[in-house]
DNA sequence: TCTGTTCAGTTGCGTTTTGCAAGTAATGTT
DNA sequence: AACATTACTTGCAAAACGCAACTGAACAGA
């Protein structure tokens, strides 16, 4: 089933592969909570529902987003990985977290205030580079 | 109708915002294309059906990314205009292309190659600028 | 080995959203 | 007066979503 695209313009293809409520907050889980597993996904505060879960992780494994994974040692569980395209989508992801924090309180007062906000605007390209680093080294960490 | 967020995750609830496969569009049509018009955004290449469309230009209108205004000299049409809420998207969209364009060709091999790229990634910072000054000088032509 | 539990899904089903086509009302044009 | 244009609304079928319950394979402890 291949994915049809709406035009040729690259905002509005973006939008036909990360365009709804789901897609991005996967990816985030894994980049920015080092979630990693089915179960964790779930158990998250999103709370999604898991034939949705199931649905995205496959769309998002065929387009080269993440990587599925089988752990050696444990054949009951298995890990999700994003790969260079996915963690490519950093700098989007990091430019929605700082948009929602100049234009969302308004809309949503318990906005969260804890994520660094001002020092990620300072400079946004070397955040990038520690959160996709930081992820790396993470991963790292697992044998496959 | 209240807008209620999953979470107070700042990522996670710009999505509740914007994560669906329109209301980006809509922000970019006006932002890259100058489109203003509900007949401009019918007749874009992306193909809206005008009952999702009306639907998006009041929704975003209600949390204050757009502003519907009427033409005294007109009152048949009504122009959009974003507002600096919705100016502030720039940043996300900026990414989102520069993420296509490195990302999704394998994907849709006739993405668009005119966008300049390769400067706005030198650059982003003063893209950004560049982008929100011309989208303001061109409203500014109109009076209201 | 039997029992229970955990993990990663699948299935069923009602609700919501979307997409397409057609219609309408107010305004403007000839 | 007749027609066209603009910004919608309506109706309906199809797809996506959300919830709850269920399954099946893999371990864990007794």
């Amino acid at each position: 089933m291949a994915h049809s695209f709406r035009c040729d313009c690259p905002i509005t293809s973006a939008l036909d592969v990360l365009g709804d409520k789901w897609t991005l907050v996967i990816v985030k889980q894994m980049l920015i909570d080092g979630k990693k597993t089915f179960k964790e996904f779930v158990e998250a505060e999103e709370a999604i529902a898991t034939n949705i879960l199931t649905d995205r992780l496959k769309k998002i494994e065929e387009k080269g987003i993440i990587k599925r994974l089988s752990l050696p040692e444990n054949k009951k569980s298995k890990h999700y990985h994003l790969t260079e395209k996915g963690l490519g989508l950093t700098p989007v992801i990091l430019e929605m977290a700082i948009w929602s924090d100049g234009n969302l309180r308004d809309l949503h007062p318990d906005l969260s205030t804890e994520n660094p906000i001002e020092y990620i605007k300072l400079n946004k390209a070397s955040f990038v580079s520690i959160l996709q680093e930081r992820y790396k080294e993470r991963i790292s960490q697992t044998q496959y």
